[in-house]
DNA sequence: GCGCTTATTGGACCAAAGTCCAATGGTGGG
DNA sequence: CCCACCATTGGACTTTGGTCCAATAAGCGC
């Protein structure tokens, strides 16, 4: 799994279709996995590493729906963007798929380039969620790294309160502020308010103000 | 146009479809507003005033695409939601429409409370959209107050430089800078850099930093 | 109980920011 | 040519924030 070409997954429950897109994106220098169930999937990927990949998957699987199978992956974390394919799609299926995040649906028999173009689509999509959870996730762990006052503080703080202020809303003197402020933006790693201000949006941390 | 229904504007070049369609949304309380070809609808609205409204728009309609006439609309300020309708639609073609942030595709025949859930859904997002727009709005306005040199100091501000940083950067005198700096958290209506820092995070102004 | 973390506070001190005052020079329009 | 606007700077002063030093007290696990 050390490897430095993506993964893509692909599920479907007929093994000659399986055979030949794992052909198809073997052929493309992308790493094929593939899993006859939607079960069989959900359990390889529940503990698997975080690295780029996309999924291929088929809209009518025995016992679960592509849909069902779409909502249980979002609610993961580093959720892989997903590439409908089906023989005899609806429309209803099609905008709800899309509408839940699927980077496109393709209806067979499609071209190969189309496939192509969204799986890399797909990975490149991949790569910046990738990123984006990297960046968030370390603001995440300053924040917990945060003591519950010191993380009020910083909820003032970024409300724009002064210290006196902060310390009157916490019943302390100014002093005790000065110096939860100062554990705070050593633990953020903040140099300035500013700074402070962004990490907690992007983080989506709200400020306080009664 | 000052009434309180929303209005629903309804694109079909099919006239009977545009009087069956209209019938329904007025028994459903709201304000339907016909056009039987996409270019009267564009010149339309292009002088309307803002107010919550949604369209039904047709896919196949002569000389201009759906999807074109979508794209059209989304370059607009306050483009209002889409709610496609089609008789024969495929599957690139809802994909297209969905991903470029159609509400919803309706395949004919449809359902009427498919489609009056679609109307309430996609009225309900435009009314979000002219919020935010009024918002972000407001900010943009106050930015477009500032002199450029105003602007400029702003932008080294929210990036947390000190205000002798600043100085040396723009190559001015420490005063100078706090003369600008007061004149920006006057005219921005922020009473904190917390305020400005997220002022500018949601009107999308960069901060510098060399 | 002892050590650790956390919250609290004090004092002294410096750096930075904000706020009044006032002034000069350039630029563009009426 | 005068006025309005803008950028620029100076001085004096207050407030606020940040940083050292150090100390006390409560809670918690081994």
């Amino acid at each position: 799994m050390n490897d430095t070409t993506p993964t893509v997954f692909i599920v479907d429950d007929n093994h000659s279709v399986l055979r030949s897109l794992s052909r198809l994106v073997r052929q493309a220098a992308y790493t094929p996995v593939t899993f006859s169930s939607a079960d069989n999937f959900l359990d390889a990927i529940a503990h698997a590493p975080i690295q780029p990949a996309c999924l291929l998957l088929d809209l009518h699987l025995p016992g679960m729906n592509g849909l069902e199978v779409q909502k249980q992956i979002a609610a993961m974390p580093a959720a892989c963007p997903i590439v409908f394919i089906s023989g005899n799609a609806t429309i209803p299926a099609t905008v709800q798929a899309i509408k839940n995040g699927a980077v496109t649906f393709l209806a067979k028999p499609f071209d190969h380039d189309d496939l192509l173009q969204a799986i890399e689509e797909a990975l490149e999509k991949h790569r910046a969620q990738i990123k984006e959870l990297t960046q968030t996730g370390s603001i995440h762990e300053r924040i917990a790294s945060l003591t519950d006052r010191e993380r009020e503080v910083m909820a003032w703080v970024i409300s724009g309160s002064l210290n006196k202020q902060i310390a009157a809303e916490l019943g302390i003197v100014e002093k005790t502020v000065k110096v939860h402020r100062a554990r705070v933006m050593e633990k953020m790693q903040a140099a300035s308010v500013a700074e402070l201000v962004k990490l907690c949006v992007t983080a989506g941390f709200e400020s306080a103000k009664a």
